[in-house]
DNA sequence: TTGTAAGCGTTATCAT
DNA sequence: ATGATAACGCTTACAA
């Protein structure tokens, strides 16, 4: 079966190959006789435009590009499942790539997409990336950019995140006001806005409690094995530091990796030290005790960062200025049973 | 940033664009100099070739289409990431869309990728796709087509599964060997052909080993939640069939919604009754107690499936014939606490 | 109301 | 070794 084209119906009807186009797009200078027979025509086919030719003559490809860490990731799944339905609202397709939280990758997949000439890139940066030389390639491409949940504040675009800060300061505060008083915080590496923003939120909080900072209560979990990162820590917080009371997570992950070795050695959630997750994994909710934890509204930020994304499009193509926005989506505490 | 033409080099160095075309190909019949010039221009400019052009020209996209029930599903994901992973390799991208599980969708999906004239399309059926005239239709547009997973026996392509049945046998002869009498199954939906070899495999496991099969211990996890349907039927087997001593759950995350519900009523696993999952899902390795279950290679099956795509789509460029192949994959039983 | 023709940026054939 | 030219299939300004 091959694909008729605009040339073959046209010849077909004896016609020219403008008026059967005109017809197919519904102008209103073709007679409807005419337009009518074409368009029997084309079903009859089953034409449907050749997208690569589309393409070239609009210099559009109705297509957007998303670069996110890691795929296999409840928070990531829910994002793209954001993204797809609003890509689908508008006939847009999503190339997915993964940069596995390297920067060269995150690199290489960047020159991929810019080849491909998407119409626009949505992007999630890796732990690595501290420099951001390759996301001004992008803006230097003029194609519209998004970046959320791990953002770098320095590029000028547009930005879907929650106020981490904030939610950190929060969560704290609600372990302080429940009576827990040595709150260690397993944080994220060291270059991610989000890790950072959380830490500076758990530092407040404790600050403004009158809770004096001890920066050997901190823990740096960057294998990137969430999991295993909070169990090796865990091991050793309890070693250092077994007066502590409670603990934050950067991540439901690293908070189940946590209990997992609590539960192992027998040490009680809560009533020795409680735990607080962060994001709200469909998985925090069947484990035992169902962990606390912040929600990150994951399907939203995918929304969101794509309906601004398609916005910049439009704009971009009407010659219209693009205003970058910083949108910060609201988090809630889920009080479960580790606090 | 404008993106340069072969146009503009060639004006830039006063040559004609077919030279310029060639010698960024590497043909051997340009001389070294002009070659030279033409390279170096080319990288000052930041040259690539517009993608659009070559699409419509050589009729190839260097992109493929996925199609999957759902992608908050660690299988999936594992899944993509396999997929990924080998169109990398060949400079492939994929785009991924989503069925929601419904037949409809599926097949808006499908037009949408033929549209777009991917060079092939990678699916997994929904729950709902019992007919499979969608399919081949894509066969009928000459695009190269491998499924995987949820597949249809009938349509003629390629398959990557695992083999559905002899797992689900092995499983249940595991329980019985165990020294369970009284297994009850929580099955998948009716039409799905995993979930029909899943509930054989079961039956048949019975009977060889000398147990009758008795229908009223197997009930259906349809509601595509798989969670709560394990949760809700596990609240039902105990009122109906308080004498079982096992569940061979159809999936993990059944298996999670019973385990939730027997860690709540105090229903003591795996000494009153064992659980037993099906796919090896992260989460089945921290909840408590850790379930017993069958690894199904997700990463394995992704790349496979994408691996005898590019194959094919190989094969068809150079007008070769394809022979479809079927593919299972080992599968083995991971033992737990949970049996 | 209909059609002609140029152009999007490549690639490939055929001359020179 | 180099280049003119047609073609891929569509859109659109401009004529007729």
């Amino acid at each position: 079966m091959n694909n008729p084209t605009l040339k073959e119906i046209a010849a077909q009807l004896g016609i020219s190959i403008t008026t059967v186009s005109k017809s197919l797009k519904g102008y209103s200078d073709v007679s409807e006789k005419t337009k009518k027979a074409v368009i029997e025509l084309a079903q009859k086919l089953h034409y449907t435009p050749n997208s690569f030719a589309v393409n070239l003559r609009t210099k559009e490809s109705k297509t957007i590009g998303l670069i996110i860490p890691t795929l296999v990731h409840d928070f990531f799944s829910n994002v793209i499942r954001g993204i797809l339905e609003e890509a689908e609202k508008r006939d847009y397709l999503v190339i997915i790539l993964q940069s596995n939280e390297k920067l060269e990758f995150e690199k290489k997949q960047i020159d991929l997409l810019l080849n491909k000439r998407v119409d626009g890139i949505l992007m999630s940066l890796s732990n690595e990336t501290g420099d951001f030389e390759h996301l001004k390639s992008i803006i230097a491409h003029n194609t519209p950019l998004v970046l959320f949940d791990k953002i770098a504040k320095l590029v000028s675009c547009s930005k879907v995140t929650i106020n981490d800060k904030k939610a950190a300061y929060d969560a704290v505060s609600y372990l302080i006001k429940r009576g827990y008083k040595k709150i260690a915080h397993f944080r994220g590496s060291y270059l991610p806005q989000n890790a950072i923003d959380r830490f500076l939120g758990y530092k407040k909080a404790l600050e403004d409690n009158g809770i004096p900072y001890d920066s050997s209560l901190v823990f740096v979990c960057d294998n990137n094995t969430d999991f295993e990162d909070g169990y090796e820590n865990a091991k050793k917080v309890i070693d250092e530091h077994p007066e502590i009371d409670a603990i934050f997570a950067v991540t439901d992950l690293v908070a189940i990796g946590i209990i997992k070795y609590f539960n192992e050695t027998g040490i009680s959630i809560p009533k020795q030290i409680a735990v607080l997750g962060f994001s709200n994994w469909f998985m925090s909710s069947v484990i035992s005790p169902k962990l606390s934890t912040i929600d990150q509204p994951g399907f939203e930020i995918g929304r969101r960062s794509a309906s601004i994304l398609f916005d910049e499009i439009n704009l971009k193509k009407k010659n219209l200025p693009v205003i970058f926005q910083s949108i910060e989506l609201e988090t809630s505490i889920i009080e479960r049973e580790s606090t």
